[in-house]
DNA sequence: GTCTATAGCAGGATAGAC
DNA sequence: GTCTATCCTGCTATAGAC
């Protein structure tokens, strides 16, 4: 039962370092220590074996969403603490790369990649709202549209690194993000902030 | 000498289709109907080949780029207009495409797609200041940030709609986008459009 | 220049002993 | 449950005839 462990913590490793095709049973096989018969033993194939890999990381990630975005700061301070938040342009985003693989239209390999962007969709557009609420931002902003949009950025912040060998790229799609949501935010700082408390996070 | 055309053309496709990893110098051999000599004949090798074939893609969407950002509206209208222009989000970005193969940090691979991407961003970059001095963006926002995020949330919407399965998050990603734009630009409208003419474009 | 034939090797999966 | 040995297939490249 150890070996199954340590086969999914080897596919989680070469996942985000290589892919799901380029993630060899072999190179898995190597990293794990564990022999071919426990692959086979544990798991149905490589599809499977990734599925699972995957399923763990998608957990985990959402995981860090759930704590990052409960922290007790204003809505419009949570998400440019999200977008802010430092990250490894070059190596990529481990729920992202799966974007160009064949395999994505495999439900098993869509489903937990697609879970991470749907829970981080529903985080970012509930604060989204609730900065609309509080008059961070102004009305007239779609939630979800914005939404999409900052997660947009972040994921080709990743591919515009890669593909031009510089990290320096997610930094300023970032923050030209983030200068954008000062403009907007400035101008609605003023007019609203009324009738309502809008929504505090805190318990 | 009718060979090495069909290669390209077939190995253009397949890396659009594929990606490198995954595009077979069989696949290109069937697709092109040329013989196994004809590949070796005229390129090295796998690698040869897809460099020559991205390069000519990266050439034909620069002159798409060129065409597009060369027309007569405003500065804003045509990144506006770059913006909205619609795109095959489920099929993935030819250039950006490449952002997740191992191959990319293969400089025959890299140049090419990176080519692309500067150009992107030049042209973004250059009509977003034009805008600004136009008086139709706020001047405080940095035009090559903003380049970057545009080009990002173009990449990421390929990537949220691959992973989503869903098309329509490149529509949200953009349409959140262009919402932000409004918003900056309807501040900037009044207070500006000052002593300078703008940098008109046309002839 | 183009073709067919084939070499050499790695990927993915299975068999069967322990 | 885990191991080693092995199978079949397809990928990448080369050889050498036409």
């Amino acid at each position: 039962m150890d070996a199954r462990r340590q086969l999914i913590d080897a596919a989680k490793d070469l996942l985000w370092e290589r892919g799901f095709e380029a993630m060899s049973p072999r190179a898995v096989l190597e990293r794990s220590g564990a022999g071919q018969g426990s692959l086979y033993h544990h798991f149905r194939g490589k599809l499977d074996l990734a599925a699972a890999a995957l399923s763990e990381t998608s957990e985990e990630l959402c995981g860090w969403l759930d704590e990052r975005f409960a922290e007790g700061n204003s809505p419009l301070g949570t998400v440019r603490g999200w977008l802010g938040h430092p990250r490894d342009a070059l190596k990529g985003c481990r729920m992202g790369r799966m974007a160009a693989e064949a395999a994505i239209r495999d439900e098993a390999i869509r489903h937990p990649v697609g879970l991470y962007f749907t829970r981080l969709e529903q985080k970012l557009a509930s604060a989204i709202g609730e900065a609309i609420e509080a008059g961070e931002l102004p009305p007239g902003l779609d939630p979800l549209d914005l939404a999409a949009t900052l997660s947009a950025t972040v994921q080709g912040g990743y591919v515009l690194a890669r593909v031009r060998g510089d990290d320096g790229q997610m930094k300023r799609a970032v923050r030209g993000a983030l200068s954008l949501l000062e403009h907007v935010a400035r101008k609605s700082a003023a007019p609203v902030r009324s009738r309502r408390n809008g929504a505090r996070r805190l318990p």
